[in-house]
DNA sequence: GCTTACGTTTACGTTAACGTAAGCCTTTGC
DNA sequence: GCAAAGGCTTACGTTAACGTAAACGTAAGC
């Protein structure tokens, strides 16, 4: 089910490798295929990975512990492929793509401030046991 | 409905204030009281909303840019008010902001590695422009 | 030859986070 | 005195992202 000749890297994978590695469901993995995000190859019926399907779900993922939508994946994951024929295509290209930078730069920011905002609770939760524990 | 001495920090707010602010529907601020995230005084039946109401709703939307749910926003925000009789809440308490912490910092991780992709695919971008305009 | 494991499709169910009225007060400007 | 502006509750509707289950096919091991 995962041919690979040692210890390099395997050549497909099932859906059931895929599920096993990332902690999701197959269930999960198909709903992913409905929704244009991903297009395995097929062995008959049966669904066979790629590598680069990998990368895709990772990216998924990825996305995921972001905040995005499926949407929102899709659209960057279509930004790696260079299928933009024409100039306006590329000109709406650049410009998600400087979207989702300023997006990502105000996450940064989020993330800053409630990282010193943990600090600061962390330091009183931290007095606040001192004085519990050695009154 | 918005007292003020000249121009400096409000004394308190009503809904449409808010939600004209920070570009959301009264719905959704009632929403979230609704969850408990809320609790704003009433005049009658009318919602009154402090500067530290308003305070909560600002950590709500950076949540939310955070991919959070209204739940992980709701536990951060609990984080802050020093509620914690017992040095078993305590514990709990810097636990949970350890976990949080881990948390942000894979999505720091994630936005490198996203924001560095962008570069890529925008370096390619703008080559293939410069292939397409001046041929 | 039969169970077990893995795969498939189809379809209905569920949860979060609101949207969208409807119907009803109260206050304010003219 | 009345219309417009804002506020309220109640309730049904909607979308995204899967969960869950049924019903079936197939290949492997014993």
């Amino acid at each position: 089910m995962k041919p690979e000749s040692s210890h390099a890297e395997p050549v497909s994978y099932s859906i059931s490798d895929l599920s096993r590695e990332f902690g999701i469901t197959t269930r999960t993995i198909r709903f992913y295929e409905d929704k244009g995000l991903l297009a395995p190859e097929r062995r008959g019926q049966t669904r066979i990975y790629s590598p680069e399907d990998r990368v895709r779900l990772k990216l998924i993922l990825r996305g995921k512990r972001l905040g995005f939508s499926l949407d929102e994946s899709r659209e960057i994951i279509e930004m790696y492929d260079p299928a933009h024929g024409n100039v306006e295509q590329l000109q709406r290209l650049l410009q998600g793509i400087a979207e989702k930078r300023a997006q990502l730069q105000q996450q940064l920011r989020d993330i800053q401030s409630l990282m010193s905002e943990l600090d600061e609770a962390e330091e009183r939760a931290r007095a606040a046991l001192a004085r519990n524990i050695s009154p």
